[in-house]
Formats: structure tokens, sequence, C-alpha cells
DNA sequence: TATTGTTATACTCTATAACTATA
DNA sequence: TATAGTTATAGAGTATAACAATA
């Protein structure tokens, strides 16, 4: 895919037109693969009223019972910010407690309701299935290819980071401009 | 490749917590990759005052010169209402004219100006910059193999497809519930 | 002084609906 | 009737700032 050909252009209907050099960048590619893929995702969520975000949330809650809202919010990448009424809403379906701790009584430690764990049970063996349609197109020797090479092209960019390594704030990055 | 150090965690009364299996869902895997190469990618192209969006329809004006906006914004997946803005912002700063078409007077045929193309070829050789860098962490088989698995997972998924195999509406999927 | 968690708020993306002018 | 393009607008998601309680 290198120079278009104005006559084929010509020759093509006039809708047919291709996105050209940007099929073979990482980003585009990554781009388009992601909001495929969420967009199953999320629709197989949907079923459960339940978001991405709000799944995970839910997914290291289960995994690390009592941990505090700034433990989950950060390892997931939410800002305590946006945390809070995320929050509220899985505690107002009864799917999470907040328990007040006594170690440190500014926090909260974080469970699962048994609503909440038959609910994510539910959620987890659609999501399984959603996974096994994925590898169903790639090979299960593809997805290990490619969490290996994902995983290597998630870094704490240069920008991200401060001197001492940690990322700065609330665990994002700076906002940019259009 | 997170925190260098356990103690300085403690110190902060940070729990060590994980995502658990999420790490090794594709879903979520792509999703972390994609944010972190786009973090990269909007710091690159802010220079130029670009957005990823607004570098990917001057890309393919360029690759497809003359072509309307439905059929920019159809390869693309940006809705018509959502596009007609961007291409004013991109027509303000000179870069993009709309010329009136002869065949059917409903389009604008679209082009990159002189100063267009010249940003275009600044921003894209910044963006190589960028792509070589994902590629020296990859390697360039990595980046072969990711491109193939990716294009294998981007899919039409059954959801966003009407009974004719044509997608619906403005070229996107049915808006879901949280 | 620093951190946890909350609220208020703003900005960006993306979505639908309604309209026009052409076809 | 259907399509190209515009405008208005609403909803997510995500950002900052300011604050109270606690460390």
């Amino acid at each position: 895919m290198r120079e278009p050909d104005p006559r084929a252009r010509q020759a093509r209907s006039e809708r047919a037109i291709g996105v050209g050099r940007l099929q073979d960048q990482i980003g585009y590619a990554l781009r388009r693969a992601q909001l495929s893929v969420f967009a199953d995702i999320i629709a197989v969520l949907a079923e459960f009223d339940l978001s991405p975000a709000k799944f995970s949330v839910l997914s290291v809650i289960r995994e690390n019972p009592g941990a505090s809202s700034s433990d989950v919010g950060r390892v997931l990448e939410i800002r305590k910010a946006n945390f809070a009424p995320l929050l509220d809403a899985l505690e107002q379906r009864d799917l999470v407690v907040r328990r007040a701790s006594e170690e440190d009584r500014r926090t909260f430690a974080l469970y699962l309701t048994p609503k909440g764990r038959a609910l994510l049970a539910r959620a987890t063996r659609a999501q399984c299935r959603h996974e096994a349609r994925l590898v169903a197109r790639i090979g299960e020797s593809g997805r290990v290819q490619l969490l290996e090479l994902l995983d290597r092209l998630t870094q704490v960019s240069a920008a991200t980071v401060g001197a001492d390594g940690r990322p700065e704030e609330d665990t994002k990055r700076p906002a940019r401009k259009a």
C-alpha cells in the first residue's frame, strides 16, 4: 500500500476510498481493534447493567477484598473524583459495601456483597465466552503472542512520570490540547 | 515496571493490590496498550495542534484528494454530525478546502491546501518517529505479528450490522446503556 | 503538610434528532 | 423518498480545583 493511483481511484466508485498508510500504523490498528472488541464487551456486560469500568472495579474488589477506594482507583487508573460516583452507583445497587476502616479513619474498606459476588460470577462467565470468541479468531498461540506484544507496548511514558519514577498527581498523564 | 520500590508504597500506606485475572484478558490489555500508545501520539501531534482524529482526516484526504465529507467520514467511522465542525476547524486554519462539486451539488470535494500538505508532511515525519519508538520495543517482526493479530480482531460484529450485512445508520453500532 | 474521599464543574467524544438542499 | 451536509443538543468519560476529615 504505497501511492494511490489516480486512475484506479477514478475507476472505483467514488465511495470506495481507503485510509492509505494509516492502515499500517500501530496506533490506528490498536484503536480500531480496541473499539471493535469493546463493542462486543459492552454489549455482553450491558446484560448485567455493567460498564467495562464497573466490571473491572468489581473484579478488582473480588481479588482484593478490603482494599480502599484509592487502592482500587490507582490500579485501574481511575481518578478519585470519578471513582466516587461510580462506587455510589455500585453501592446503591447493593453490589458493593464501604466499611469504615479502624486503622485509618479516612478510608473505607471495599467488599462485594453476596449479590455483588453472584452478579460478578455470572458476568465473568459471559465475559469468558466473549474471550473465547476472540481466541477463536486468533488462536490460543495468537492470544499469548498478542498479550506479550501489548504488554511491551504498555509502558509509563516519559511524559507521565516524575523524576522518582512515580506517576504524578492522580495516576494519569497531563491533558493536552487538540 | 510500575512501582520501583515496594517500601515507598508502604510508606504512603498504599496496599499492593493487583488487577487479578483482568491482566490476561484481551480487551483489558488492548485498552491499556491503546491508551499508553495514544498518550505518546497525542503528545507528538499536539506539537502541530492536531488531534489523532484531525491527523487521520488530513491523511485520508491526502490519499484521496477530492473525496467527499461522507466518504472520509465513512472510512474513518466519524459521524457526519461530528465531522462538520472538525472540518470547519481544519478549513479555518487553511489546511483543507471544500470545493463545490459539479456532478452532485449536495457534496463538497475535499483537498489539502499547500499549507495543509506542508503541515501534514511534518506531522507524518514526527508520527513515523513515534512509530519507530514502538517498533524499538517489539521489533519489526513483532510489529508485523501485531498488525496481523489486530486485523483479525477488528471485525464488524454481529450486533453492528443489519440483516443485509451493511452497517446501520451512520456507520456505527447502536448505543448501549451503562 | 500530605492524603482520603467528596462535590462541583468543565472539556472532549460521541450519540441522536431535526432541518435544508439537492438527488 | 433518500442522501449530503449542517446545527443543536445530550450523554458518556475524564480532567481540574476546592474542601473536610484525618494522618
